[in-house]
Formats: C-alpha cells, sequence, structure tokens
DNA sequence: CTGTATCCAGTTGGATACTG
DNA sequence: CAGTATCCAACTGGATACAG
C-alpha cells in the first residue's frame, strides 16, 4: 500500500494530494491534451488542432504546466523553423489511465445526467 | 460495450460527454463534495465543516449541480428550524468510484510531481 | 438551519499583434 | 513553426447582509 496515511493527507485539507491534482486536470484543457498525447508524441499545431477549440495561449499554458508537473516532455530540434515535439512522460501515462477511468464513466452514464437534468428543469419551473 | 462510439461523440469535440463530465468534476469543489458524502448522508452545515474552505455560496452551487445532474439527493424536513440532508444517489456513487481512481493515483504520486517541479524550477531559473 | 441576493476584486481566457 | 506580450470582456467566487 502506497497511498499514504489519511494522517499525512487529509483528503478535506487544503493542499491535499487530490486537490492538487483535481486542480489540474480540472483546467479544462489539461486531461484533452493529456489523451490527445497518448498515442504517441505530438508537435506544437498537431495538438492544435486535435483538440477542438482550444486556443493558442491556452495550449501553450496548459502544456507548460503538464512540463512542470512531470507529466510531459518537451523536446526542441533546432531545424529552421524550429520543431517541438512533446510526449508523455511515464508519469503521464500512468495518470492518463486514471483519467480514461473518468472517461469512460462519462461515456456510459452521460445520457443518465442529461435524463436527469430533463426531469430538474421539469420538477423546478422557472 | 456500453461506450458509445467515437463517430457519435468525438472525445476531442466540444460538448462531449467527457468534456462535461471533466466540467463538472472540474469544478474545484464538486469532487471533494462528492466524496463527503460517500459514507452517508450529511446535512448542509455538517458537510460546509467537513470540507476544508468552501463558502456558503459555493457548497449551494456545488450541490445544486450535483442535483441537476441526478449525482445528489437533497431531502427537505419540515422541522423547526428546516432540515435539509444530501447523499448520494446512485448515479453519484458509480461516479465516485471512478473519482477514487484518480484520488488514488494523486496520494500515490503526488511526491513524483513534486520532486518534478522542484527540478523544473532548478532548470528554469527566474 | 439553510439558504438567497448583491457587491465587487481577482482571475480566466480569447483576440490580436509581434518575434526568433 | 512555435511561441511571447498585451489588452480587455466575461466569469468566478468570497464577503456581507438579509430571509423563511
Amino acid at each position: 500500500m502506497d497511498t499514504k496515511s489519511p494522517t499525512k493527507y487529509d483528503l478535506f485539507k487544503a493542499g491535499c494530494p487530490s486537490r492538487q491534482v483535481f486542480d489540474r486536470i480540472g483546467e479544462r484543457w489539461t486531461f484533452l491534451v493529456l489523451l490527445a498525447l497518448q498515442d504517441g508524441k505530438l508537435r506544437f499545431n498537431e495538438l492544435r488542432r486535435r483538440v477542438e477549440g482550444i486556443s493558442q495561449k491556452m495550449l501553450t499554458q496548459t502544456l507548460r504546466g503538464l512540463e512542470q508537473d512531470g507529466l510531459v516532455t518537451r523536446s526542441v530540434f533546432p531545424t529552421v523553423p524550429v520543431t517541438v515535439e512533446y510526449s508523455l512522460t511515464p508519469l503521464g501515462t500512468s495518470l492518463c489511465g486514471a483519467v480514461h477511468v473518468l472517461r469512460n464513466w462519462a461515456y456510459d452514464h452521460i445520457e443518465d445526467m442529461d435524463a436527469a437534468r430533463a426531469a430538474y428543469q421539469a420538477d423546478h419551473p422557472a
């Protein structure tokens, strides 16, 4: 059991590991960039095209965050113009596995959630 | 295989199930409230005390979101003053399972991420 | 106790222009 | 190609006051 004791890290305390990771994952684009890289390395603009709706600014920012956390590797090749490749680190690949569980849950239950929202609207007239 | 085909829901398209669920989970307090309820029903102020740092406004807002998505049930008892209990629905309990995978990943790998951030700082002097 | 309503400072993130 | 820099409109969320 590698998991730290609840005494050291309280789930409901600020700054616990869960909050750190969920803060990163919750950044809206992070999990998409992570999943986009799971099949192998991609260049900046390839990523940009792959993830619908992401702006250049947010892609840069998201990648920097992932790089800092040791989840993604940035490789620069001194071609002209420059070539930059991004790929998952082993840690990033590992996180991807956990993200997939949530992703699969989403696909399997989205209709239940949609139905619940419709029912809620019906019960709560404007 | 219940998972919908990639044709119907493209992971990288706006509005796909993953984005909807991650948007909700990513709301900073959502996953904490979800996990706080996994051991049974709680009242509003019990939840408030359990989740460190959440404001009354955000707790209300988070609970309304979870309720709309069919993840949490709100029960009002006409006592004086009023008593309100929140509990997970089966759908919410199901989501909790997926959230736990990510939570456990966080506990198991937070030190790797901390180390990566320290290394990044060392390599990128201000 | 369990909220709702309002104010407002801080953050987010797109658009745009520019660089090596 | 792969960014950086800047502006700014929109959204977020805490604090506070009030209510059933």
